[in-house]
DNA sequence: TATGAATGAGAATTCATTCAT
DNA sequence: TATGAATGAATTCTCATTCAT
């Protein structure tokens, strides 16, 4: 019937990413292999070909998830010794603001943007990550990961005398992660751009002075 | 069996602790009202006689995680004009400290502390609170009370001196719930305690100096 | 709606008893639970009531026909020192013979007679255990009980004189019991009642001239 | 990836004989054309080219069974009027001993030996054939030739004054064929090599005193 | 209050078969 | 001949819910 001749990879790609926009909309609880096939226009033993088991679909999803993190953090491309950490450190947290504004003007259960689905997933496998070893791993290989690369230009800032000496890289990364992290949180239940906007302002100012600025004690 | 004359509420907590508990280790998928009654001692349709639905009793949690968080600000009974908004700020963190102090010494998923149980239904409520408005309205409540205690304890710091001025009450208390509900989130993953312990050492740091030190630009 | 009143165990059996003859006149493969509880008038959930999986329906089979081959055995109600150990072995014979005699008049896959669906199921069963170590062990059991007691005839016939002494009880126990199986397998695509008879006589004859006759070499 | 040019018959006997194992390890329930058709390493598509339907594929097993079991037949191939009747029917037995001999060292539920394989897919056709006329007739085809050459042996042994002359040839042939098959069946569950020797070994003897001993009455 | 028994509406999964290439 | 992809029909099993007692 549905003759699309569409390649083997994309089809598994599609259902993936079909399964992936369903988990962000009504969560693992409502994860339907049916609909997911029904959506992609496929038959749902066809998706078993595809997928053997429900398991092996959301399996296929945390490979997209880690994929879509690995590529989306700036500092992994950069150049070996590029010019401001702060700059860095400026362009991560716009790209959290990019990605966690407050999502459209429409409250509630809206579909919401493309990061609200990111932050969902992410979070609905967060959980799980509680109960399932293998997902722990992959999340701690991935904060892992992204402290790196921040361990990388706070490092960088030290050297180059933007950001105070007395910083442990390790701590503070891990301390921007986590705003980060509380921002995306935070903004899930904000439906007013504008506080979204202030909030954002000062969580910038609050990051580079803690880096950079002399205390007066 | 279990005809220990338990009156009606004590019944009715006692399901629901059962459900917040499961809902906890296993999620909302996961959550079966058999499972809950057995656990209960009692007869899965037992259980519909105090929850008509499935439905009901995951409201019963909800209103569980409601008391709980009400509960747990120090602010709500704290006497009308108390010495010191850093104090409290500093308690406030301090709580949350030992709520998401990396549980225990077993790492992985064992079940954990409270406090983890706490952040994972919470959690999940979160992302359920993106489909239902009902539970998207609540926890917008929670969130203005808490960030209402906030400000109060801003303004007052600022009244005293002990804040900057520049400060804008409402985005600086919804910065510091960020910073606490990040911090929650960091610590999920996190298996050193002693990083744990750093981490939140800075946190109180960046915090307060945030808040009060005379910045040097 | 099916208010049948029928209590507990007797549904239960009642089920087996469906699955059981379903076994018999379609195989294992052909057993559908769906079917057997559409027969007892009850919902195939009800069914999984009263035996949460298929592999439990079957073994509820397999514990009714534990209890029909172990009640069979006209030896256990037995008494201290019963007279005549030919008659006893005559009386097993015959047994047999009912059993199996050929399946009332029509041939083909008519439903034919209770003994053929024993002889089915049991052979369904016995086909199992080369795969089912757990049936295996459980037709192992039932093997021995009947030999033994078979040996207890035997060894009686010997002390008694009427069967002659160089016999070894166990081997000879064994032999019987192969010519009783053997029979019932000629006989299941036997459809001459004539040529049943016949054979039957000539196998009674020759059982009991190889045990008790003197023979001239 | 097999195009080894394998003509049309022999890729069907392989199947075929693939189809078979299946059938004696895993049973009817439990024969996969798909797995068939991996196992013969190529797409099961293709195997629906050999076989339009799993029906036809099990046919195709059944004619391998004829042909098996009327080849292994002794007497079809004896000459025009051959010596001892006696040792023919030894020859008969001997021949059972081996393909039933307790399959190797291994018990349990061990792939055994070809002997087993067959007693199984046989045993499976054979209750097949309960329900199927089209098996049915084949059986009872094959169990007619295999009677009328133990019919002639019989004849033959009676003209030459080795049996005794009161025996009907068609009963005892189906009693001798009865000693077979029974022996066959007791030794599937048979774990002991010891006892299956002792038994076979009373067996002849039972048989061929029956056959040819003066009895005193 | 409490329960055993029952149920309907799905859930994932399986599998022989088909079809375009 | 051979295959990858697709499918329909069925199968076991699950689970919230109901109901008579």
């Amino acid at each position: 019937m549905a003759t699309n001749k569409i390649p083997l990879k994309d089809r598994q790609k599609e259902l993936i990413l079909i399964a992936y926009h369903h988990i962000a909309t009504r969560g693992f609880e409502g994860l339907r292999v049916r609909e997911v096939a029904a959506e992609a226009g496929i038959n749902n033993a066809t998706l078993h070909y595809y997928f053997p088991t429900k398991e092996d679909l959301i399996r296929g999803v945390v490979d997209y998830m880690i994929e879509l993190f690995s590529a989306s953090s700036p500092f992994e491309t950069s150049l070996p010794e590029p010019p401001d950490p702060l700059k860095e450190l400026r362009a991560e947290l716009e790209d959290a603001r990019h990605r966690f504004r407050t999502n459209s003007p429409c409250g509630g259960n809206s579909p919401g943007g493309e990061a609200r689905d990111q932050l969902v997933v992410f979070t609905e496998l967060l959980i799980r990550s509680l109960r399932d070893p293998a997902i722990a791993q992959i999340f701690r290989k991935l904060d892992e990961s992204w402290r790196g690369s921040l361990v990388g230009v706070i490092e960088r800032g030290i050297r180059q005398g933007v950001f105070r000496a007395e910083l442990d890289p390790a701590v503070t990364a891990t301390l921007v992660m986590l705003q980060i992290k509380g921002f995306g949180y935070q903004m899930l239940g904000e439906t007013d751009p504008a506080m979204a906007d202030a909030v954002f302002d000062q969580l910038v100012l609050l990051v580079e002075s803690w880096l950079s600025v002399k205390l007066i004690e």
